[in-house]
DNA sequence: ATCAATAAAGTGATCGTTCACTATCTGAGG
DNA sequence: CCTCAGATAGTGAACGATCACTTTATTGAT
């Protein structure tokens, strides 16, 4: 039955200043820190915000500090389940005060960085953090804007940077191989835009020629299942690898099915190794020897990036390891004799 | 090497007024509409504008129309993958001249509706669209602000609202199966906080009912593959059914893994269905009888909800069907005279 | 008791836009 | 030529916070 109860407009600084008895400028330092103020003052201030159930209004902060304290996230539409890298990178934004938000965008990397402009325009965000790979180069061409962008796919000389792109855990799955007595390969990349599949394409040619392996090639694919399909109904008899390194686990799940579709077994006659650790390939046969990713620890990460570039603060990353071999079905000793 | 172009501080309505010889306020109008405003005075403003490549400034028009423009899209973490619903819904807030930041939340429904509130409670949102279970009711009880809340998922009763708990295709792949002489089912759901749960557990049990199958019972999962792997395994020998619902397809993965541990064949001995077109599951023998699901539709037509809700406006909906049932090789004839 | 130095609190301007009014221009009808 | 309505443009206040500066209260040393 109260009247005021019908009112919904916010109440305000200065509202909070008369019930307190005391200026508006004191409330608003009381806001901000509450060092300075005698206990008394504070005190009244504390029963009065409490009262009202008093809450800055944030665009009104913004308007006067010129800070938005907000975040925009390029998410990648493909590929793995970006939610999980989206949870590590909020949170850690958070920690650092700023609100992180997330944006999607279908298409390529033309689309996303079409969309990263536009969102840089509007100066409503004071960082970006590019988590699909963008136009390099964009981020030192954006219209007189103080937005910071990072990326954590790639630098501007379209070299992996970061965890994002760590492919170390590759090399350990073909030493395991090689210690399974294999010695010729395969390699089927993902879409070589992302500087994950580059690094893995990388690390594989390396390790092929560090420790003096075969290599039936390598097939750059799509991050699909089409791609690994393709790539080994492709492969001559003759050239038939003992193991295949797949970029992720839907592309090994195509691959898997052509070596079936040519009457080939896994592991008996060849290994295949993904990543990603796709809940569904660990109970279907052959399970899959696999890449667990951390990714809430890399979102984290790659966004701890984006906040020291803007704040100078260094919070606490993620612990290692991020990424784990895990050992499964579809790996096992080579039948061939080299 | 010219002095100005350190200078990073935007342009305002009254620059752009002044280089154009009106007032500010005659610029403001030609932001908002370009009526009533004589040709003239139009180009003025046009060219000026473009010369200061002057952009709003968004925070003051907030402060001044009280109307921020944006929504909250709570995400779910788990389950499948929510770029694609994110997508959606983001396009469909876009067009409605809305800006929608996605709020990833790690947790139970209870951690969700925390940060529903919070996020709420700062008034910098003027709808939130819950894509994932909240605590019923949750609507009513926000502290006196005027922050819309619209669940996709379910309402206040519980009960699946909306598409995105439609279990239509749930009854078509039950028909079909009894097509294939099935008569003895067995279901296994998923996390029944989800409304989409609820909605395919009620329609196995309707169907079950309405064709007078046999129903070897139905067990509560959670969307995990462990957790079909455990119905499965627990099933008594006698009470083997020919055909499997499960409530997706990870959880799909797990019946199957369960079924060769005993040594049954899938579909030579059951049949088994799942949900979401896993793109593994596309290539992996057996490849598995799903529903192939338009997330981009179903979140544009929940966000159609909020907007609707808010503005009043009706946007147009995405093209149906959104979901559609795709017949694979885990599915056949039943061998077993019922 | 006096004074300077520091702590604590207050005053008014300001951020960039839109709102509510008011003023001016334009053209048709008398 | 005048009047008046409608179209077009201008003026100053307001949104709710912080900033820069000023004023008042408190403390400690002389």
């Amino acid at each position: 039955m109260t009247e005021r109860s019908t009112e919904s407009r916010r109440p305000t600084i200065k509202e909070v200043a008369r019930l307190a008895g005391v200026s508006h400028q004191t409330v608003s330092r009381y806001l901000r820190s509450r060092n300075g103020l005698k206990p008394d003052t504070l005190s009244r201030i504390d029963a009065a915000v409490s009262e009202l159930n008093y809450r800055p209004n944030l665009v009104a902060r913004s308007m006067r500090t010129r800070r938005t304290g907000r975040l925009a996230i390029l998410l990648p539409t493909m590929v793995f389940n970006p939610a999980r890298l989206l949870h590590g990178a909020t949170e850690a934004a958070h920690e650092a005060g700023y609100t992180a938000e997330a944006v999607s965008v279908i298409g390529d990397a033309e689309a996303r960085t079409d969309r990263l402009l536009e969102i840089a325009g509007t100066g409503q965000v004071e960082g970006i953090l590019a988590l699909a790979p963008i136009t390099p180069g964009v981020a030192d061409h954006l219209p007189r804007e103080e937005t910071i962008v990072v990326a954590a796919d790639f630098d501007d000389q379209m070299r992996g940077i970061g965890e994002l792109a760590d492919a170390s855990a590759l090399v350990e799955i073909m030493e395991g191989l090689v210690e399974f007595g294999h010695r010729r390969f395969f390699h089927v990349t993902g879409n070589l835009q992302f500087a994950s599949a580059r690094a893995r394409k990388a690390a594989y040619l390396e390790t092929v020629d560090r420790l003096g392996l075969e290599s039936a090639g390598v097939v750059d694919g799509d991050w699909s299942g089409k791609s690994g399909y393709d790539a080994v109904r492709s492969l001559p008899d003759e050239a038939m690898p003992t193991a295949i390194v797949a970029a992720n686990d839907v592309v090994a799940a195509g691959v898997i099915r052509a070596l079936f579709d040519r009457g080939l077994e896994v592991p008996g006659d060849v290994s295949v190794t993904g990543w990603d650790n796709n809940e569904v390939f660990q109970y279907l046969p052959p399970t899959l020897t696999s890449v667990a990713v951390n990714l809430e620890g890399l979102g984290r990460n790659a966004m701890l990036n984006l906040v020291k570039a803007i704040t100078g603060r260094e919070l606490e990353p993620a612990p290692h390891p991020l990424q784990r071999v895990i050992w499964r079905e579809s790996t096992g000793p080579t039948t061939h004799d080299g």
